[in-house]
Order: structure tokens, then sequence, then C-alpha cells
DNA sequence: CTGTTAGCGCTTTCAA
DNA sequence: TTGAAAGCGCTAACAG
């Protein structure tokens, strides 16, 4: 490990090379080396200076730097990812997913977590326009209409990951919850549950209405539903109060996973064991669902599914022009039945 | 909701406002406006003009562009933060606290999952150098010293969190690996263990191998260890082909968490119960530990703490060109037990 | 096929 | 205290 005899407190820094001093390099000018940059290779370049270029950037090890082509391109080679908060168990495989898709396309991701709060989410959102990312995903969030139109005005486009909105504004990539929710409640009845009840989320989150009606479509109007905040302390909460009653329900369905496994630490706390006591069905599929136990049966999201066709439909409106301004399309996934233990017949 | 006549392709996006618009608005030149962004506020300024500019920026709602300014100052206020694999249990937690504190630091976080894959991470590490972020937090990535370098040269600064290097090359905040491990065996032997056994990580990865050694300090050299990829199916094998054997130990400590979720598998394939066949305990403290049904007792990382404080370090350099050239700091958190049900004295 | 000339939006000497 | 001018590194007409 060598040391310079200078003692400075700024080093000298390799400065980086630029566009001039390739050119300079290979004899052309600046422009011609961007030509050579942009219109892709094999069009209208002599090869002898095509050849010259390529050698140039190889020896300086030359690559444009993504600011100054970002300043004279408006547009960065960049995708904003918001998500609601990165904490939660449900986002790890979409994110993953969204993250790898954008970057097999040759976007880099910036990532936002408005931590649930629809303020915090427009803070981020703004700043993402700033930055000049070229679309944004938006994950579970929040997002009012006047979100996205504070993007679209700016020509930025948006793609809505696993939970829609009231309206269809955007294009919008999620799993049907509706399904889901009667699969589930259909699966307690088949194991013989009667009196089944229901732990939902924030009602305003249509994902979370959409199960809740399609809990009540099977289960009747007059099953026990508890709502609360989708968590875990939320769900476990809601479980309680709907078991610690006369005649509590023998199989609950849970509107997200999260929920569930609060559903069953209040078991736990109540001394009923699942499912000899109680029958649990969750949604989403979550990663440590499969432990043994918790073994939790559940709904599949689909996250990878969800994130890689978001981010598809996503780079479509942004690589093709005539698409950008095409009426937003939603795409409703399958919900699978996932069967592990949680769920049993009564005793 | 009105929609114009026009019916072009090509909507007019409203042009952001410029340095330029704000200066004419304010009856200046864009310099004056660029000192008024920059000099922060109190500075060799007519009151008059200060307000006259400050009245523009306010009523064309501007906001200077990230792009121009870093393209001319060579910063972004932009941090870049890789981490082995999103997907993992373990980074939620430390993510999350890194992005809080960067963002209120006034920055904005640039992700990137190099799937552990050392040639990934050197990708991601140039890319973001050439997009100037202005630090990188570096989590539990495999990083080598030409990564490091590499940035360093730039001027970009670093710091690793989670996983130090076996030489100490930049800032590093991590958890006390080799206490923490001699802490896990005592609580197994304090059970009334004495045949305990060892499911290590990947020794090329210095922490667990400082696990590994702190495990054999306790237990001895003979001590029977497995080593796997930390993951939960690595976990699983390693756990299992401890445990299938004529004397299996009847405690096993695990590298990480997700190695020991792995193993609780194990002992469900094997038809073995915990802890009343075997006891576990392992290492990290991940939120899914604490479920019911899991209950596993572990060594506390302390993700928030490492992350934040890793995050601090890292602005310190960044912000303080005094620090900048400072010798690298390693800051060693203590690794406490949190005890729960996966680990009891034996049958 | 290649070069000239303007910018993109902001910062930063250097003068005035 | 403010302005003029050059430059950050690249792209994009328009010529030639």
């Amino acid at each position: 490990m060598q040391k310079t005899m200078r003692d400075d407190a700024t080093p000298e820094h390799t400065r980086r090379p630029t566009i001039k001093d390739v050119a300079d390099r290979a004899g052309v000018t600046k422009a011609t080396v961007s030509k050579y940059l942009n219109r892709a290779h094999g069009y209208a370049m002599a090869a002898s200076t095509r050849e010259r270029i390529r050698a140039a950037i190889q020896e300086l090890d030359f690559q444009p730097s993504p600011l100054a082509r970002g300043l004279s391109r408006s547009a960065t080679s960049t995708i904003g990812l918001v998500v609601a908060d990165i904490r939660s168990q449900f986002y790890p495989d979409l994110v993953a997913s969204i993250q790898t898709a954008a970057e097999a396309a040759g976007y880099t991701l910036v990532l936002g977590s408005s931590g649930d709060d629809p303020d915090r989410e427009l803070d981020i959102i703004r700043s993402m326009a700033h930055r000049r990312v070229d679309g944004v995903v938006l994950v579970a969030v929040r997002s009012e209409s006047d979100h996205i139109d504070y993007l679209r005005r700016r020509g930025i486009q948006i793609v809505l990951a696993s939970r829609d909105l009231p309206e269809l504004v955007a294009d919008t990539v999620v799993v049907d919850s509706l399904a889901g929710a009667r699969t589930a409640v259909r699966h307690l009845r088949s194991l013989g549950h009667r009196h089944i009840g229901h732990v939902a989320g924030e009602l305003s989150v249509k994902p979370f209405a959409d199960r809740r009606r399609g809990f009540e479509l099977e289960a009747g109007d007059d099953a026990p539903v508890a709502t609360a905040q989708s968590s875990f302390e939320g769900g476990r909460a809601a479980a309680r109060s709907l078991l610690d009653v006369a005649e509590p329900p023998t199989g609950i369905f849970f509107a997200s996973d999260t929920m569930a496994l609060g559903g069953l630490m209040a078991c736990a706390d109540l001394g009923l064991r699942v499912p000899d006591d109680v029958s649990i069905v969750g949604f989403d599929n979550v990663t440590v669902g499969q432990l043994p136990g918790i073994a939790l049966t559940t709904i599949d999201s689909d996250a990878v599914r969800v994130g890689e066709q978001a981010t598809e439909l996503l780079l479509k409106r942004m690589l093709n022009p005539a698409d950008a301004g095409a009426d937003p399309v939603l795409v409703t996934r399958p919900a699978e039945l996932v069967v592990r233990t949680s769920a049993a017949p009564p005793r």
C-alpha cells in the first residue's frame, strides 16, 4: 500500500475521460462520437472512423456521463420505484422482480418508501419527477389521482402494481382480489366450516375492499368482520376481537398474510390452537408462510409475475411513443389457493 | 375533466420553469438567483432582491434541476445503496433505516441488488459512479478491495454495513460476530447442552468466519460443523447433515436466522421436534423469528442501528472535506441474546 | 459521412 | 451587491 509524499487534503482524483477526449484521440469531433454512441452501430459511418472511435473509447475506458446525457436528452434511463413500506413482508419478491426487469432493460432503479403516507408519497414522486426519471412504478401505494396527474403532466409514464385505484387512471397489474377471497372462503366451507369470520384491511384500499366484498358474497352479509390496519398488530387486535366472544368463528379469512400472522399471534394470546380450534387462511403467500410452525394456507398474490408484468407495461409505454398516450390497461392475474395446514376441518 | 380539441399524439407537457424564468420574473440574472439558491440565505444580498427572488420562485413553483446542478457541481445529492440480495429476510430493517437517514439528510437513494455476485456488484458500483452518486453504502456485499478502490479513486465515499472485510479499507459498521457467537453457545451450554453443533455460512464472508471462530472457542475444535450457503435451503441441507447421524447434537447454533429457519424445516423433515429433540439458536433476529410457531432464540444484529450509524458515518465523510481523507473507522456494535423458545434444556 | 453551432439548466470566477 | 461569460459533458439540427 503505497503512499504519495504529497500530503494534500484533496487528492487528485483521476479525471474521467469525456467525449471530447475520445474525439481528439480518434481524430474526429464530439458530434461524430456522439453519433457513434447513439445512432446505434451499423449506420452511415465510415468503417475506419467507427473503428478508431471504438478503439479510443476502449483505450480510454470511456463511458458517457448519464448526467450530461440526461440533461441534453431530458431522459435519464432511470425508473422510480415507490413502495408503501419496504419493511413489509410482502414486497421483497415484487421489488426484486421489478429491479431485475428494469436492469435487464438498462434502467437504474431509484427507490422511495412512503411509509404508507400519502403526503410523503407525493414528495417522493415530486422528487423523482425533478430527477427526470423516465417512468415510475407505484407499488401498493396510496396514490391519489393527483399524484398521477402530476407525473403525467410532465410526461412521465406510470404503472401501478399490486394495488389498483377505484378508477383506472394508469396501467395497473393486480391479482384478482374478489375471486381470491371467494376461493379462500369456499376452501374453509369445503372443510366444513359454517361460522366464518373476516379480518379486513383498510377499506380505502381497493384490493382490501374487494376482498371483503368477496368474503361477503360467500359468507353472507351477517358474517362477522373486523377491520384494521393491514399490519401484524392490526391483524392481531382484529382477530382477538373476532375470537374473544361467546360463539367465535371456527375459521377466519384474513385480507393479508401479514395480518394472518398477527392472527396466529392472537390465537396464541388466547390459548387457541391452529388449526384445531380455529382455521386460518391468509392472502399474498409471503415467504415465511411456508415455514413449518406457520404453514399458512393462503391465496397467492403472485408478486414476481405482477412485478415483471408491471415493468413490462411501463417499459412499453416509455419506449414506444405510439403507446405512450394509449388508454390505461388493467391486468388482473388469477389468485390461486395455496393449501397448507393452518386450515383444517373444525373439530 | 376538460379535453382540448387538439388530437395530437404528443400532448404539450407543462414545461418546468428554469432558473432563467425565475430571474426574468424577479428582474435579475440567473447568476443572482443561483447565489440565492446556494450561498444559503442571509448573506450579501439586498433584502429587496432576495424577496423578489423568493416570490418568483414560489409563484413559479420552481425547483432547480438536480441534473443540471449535478452536471455543473459534479455532485448529485444521491446515495447509492448496494445490497447483496433484497429478498433476504435480513435487509428490510437495514435498508429502511438507511433510506430514512439518507432522506432526512436530503439525499435520494439509488438501489442496486447484486444477487451476491461479485461481478454484478462491480457493475452496479460502476454504474453508480458514473451517475455520480456522492456516496455508497455497501450492505452485506462481497466487496473486494478493488471495488472500493474504484470508487475511492473517483472521490466517492463508502461505508460498509453489516459485513466487514478482512482489512479495514473503509468505514465499517458491524455487530460483534465473535462475541455474539460465543454468547449463543454459552446460552446452549447453560441450558445443559453438551453436544453442540454449528451450521456455518460461507467462510469467505468475514462475519460468518468470525461466528464460526466464536463457536469453536466455546464448543471446542472437534464439535461438529457443517458449512453451507447462507440461505434457507443451505441451512436446511446443512442441518440435515448434522442431525442425520448416530449421535446428533442436541443443540445447534446457526450462523444466520435465515439458515436457522432452514434448520427448522430440516427438523420437520426428520421428524424432530424443536426444542424437545433439538435446540436451535440463530443469528440476526429477523422479524419472523418472533412469530409463535417459530419463536427463534437468536442473537440480535441490531440492523436498524447499524444502518443508521453507517449512514451517519457516510454523510460525515461526504459533508466534511476534512474528514474525507481520514483513516477508516470500524464500529463494532454489541450483539445481544434474544431468548425465545427454540432453545430449551435437552430432554 | 463528418463538422459547426447551439443549446440542456445550473454554477462559478471575474468584473463592474 | 449584481451581472457577464464560460463551462459541466452530451445531443441535435443543419450544413457542407
